[in-house]
DNA sequence: CGGAGGTAATGC
DNA sequence: GCATTACCTCCG
């Protein structure tokens, strides 16, 4: 019977291949089957499987918030990927990360979902996937970033360094690039052990046992304005590990599609591959910003936010000691923040 | 920008 | 009394 079974599948995918015409193709199929071997049968089996009990779910399909959509991955307790799209006027605006928490995504099943108990004290930080900076236009947007369906376990240098930058590149692309959509997510590649065996091993965090990405990719799509057909794509594999300023982005560029073979996924789908998209290093530059001003960035964001004369100078012999010379920009910034906070401590001087 | 952890204030 | 939350301080 299974035999038989087999022929007339066999058969019938050559009639098909020869037959021009699908309808014709799906009449000779029911000549050579026997009445409860029809294709009607079997699709009526089907739909009897799925009417009493259902097909398995995976909870994969696209989970859509205010600024980013993604899948979820209900076995390892992460993405498998998250898209968002970046414009230069969604990175203006005043929404701050210190209104947002880190929680359990509500829409996710509990018994599939990762909390923070399974993060602190892991070892491993909790890394956005879409970031929190790219939603400064929305608090709510900002908000949902931090629900732990668009988290990974992360290296902590990596997360605050060159995955950092990386993501400050996206950013700027939007100077020059009228659209930038990203699509980032985990990895769990494999090794070639002593033994020679490819071998596929990640650790599991916390009660929820949450993977741990082996390494994390980043794929950029960015057009330059509506009416011209300028595109370009990047495609990046970073380690979850630490990652220096000795190395440069283009080192970690892969093809697109040696990408989708990694992580099994098609991405853009319906993007036009016989328009000519253009490799995002050589139509732009894919440098990502250096020691010097990276630091200079940084300290500038601590400095707005410092609350002392005492850790402000603090800030600045500490930029110093690194070698570095304030340039016009922090100068300014320094300078504005010990007026506001002598202002202050006279203030309070004289309420006391 | 990206994170962590400790402690005081809060709430049941 | 405890646990959860809010705020402060710290790091790359």
């Amino acid at each position: 019977m299974a035999s038989g079974f087999k022929f007339v599948r066999f058969f019938g995918g050559f009639v098909c291949g020869v037959t021009v015409s699908t309808g014709a193709c799906v009449a000779a199929v029911k000549l050579y089957l026997r009445p409860e071997e029809s294709t009607q049968e079997k699709e009526s089996t089907a739909q009897r499987f799925i009417k009493l009990y259902g097909l398995p779910e995976d909870g994969a399909e696209a989970r859509y918030y205010t600024n980013h959509i993604l899948s979820y991955d209900q076995s390892r307790r992460t993405p498998r990927w998250v898209a968002e799209h970046l414009s230069d006027e969604k990175l203006l605006g005043k929404a701050d990360r210190k209104h947002c928490k880190f929680k359990p995504d509500p829409d996710v099943p509990e018994l599939f979902t990762a909390h923070n108990e399974d993060y602190l004290g892991s070892g491993w930080s909790r890394g956005h996937m879409a970031p929190a900076g790219d939603n400064k236009f929305s608090e709510q947007s900002m908000v949902e970033t931090f629900y732990l369906s668009n988290i990974i376990p992360q290296n902590y240098e990596n997360n605050a360094g060159f995955w950092n930058r990386l993501e400050m590149y996206c950013r700027e692309l939007t100077e020059r690039f009228r659209d930038v959509w990203v699509i980032s997510g985990p990895l769990t590649l494999p090794y070639v052990g002593e033994d020679k065996k490819k071998t596929v091993s990640y650790q599991l965090i916390g009660k929820d046992d949450v993977a741990v990405p082996t390494h994390l990719y980043k794929v950029i799509l960015a057009r330059k304005d509506h009416s011209s057909d300028v595109l370009a794509l990047g495609a990046f594999v970073v380690p979850n590990a630490p990652v220096g300023f000795e190395h440069q982005l283009k080192e970690y560029q892969v093809s697109l599609t040696q990408l989708e073979r990694m992580s099994g996924l098609t991405f853009f789908p319906k993007l036009d591959k016989s328009q000519s998209v253009k490799n995002l290093c050589l139509l732009d530059s894919c440098e990502l910003m250096d020691f010097k001003h990276f630091t200079l960035y940084i300290t500038g964001r601590k400095v707005r936010g410092v609350k002392s004369l005492g850790k402000l100078e603090k800030i600045m012999v500490e930029l110093k000691e690194a070698g570095i010379t304030p340039d016009e920009y922090l100068t300014k910034l320094y300078f504005e923040k010990k007026q506001e906070l002598l202002q202050k401590e006279s203030q309070q001087v004289k309420r006391g």
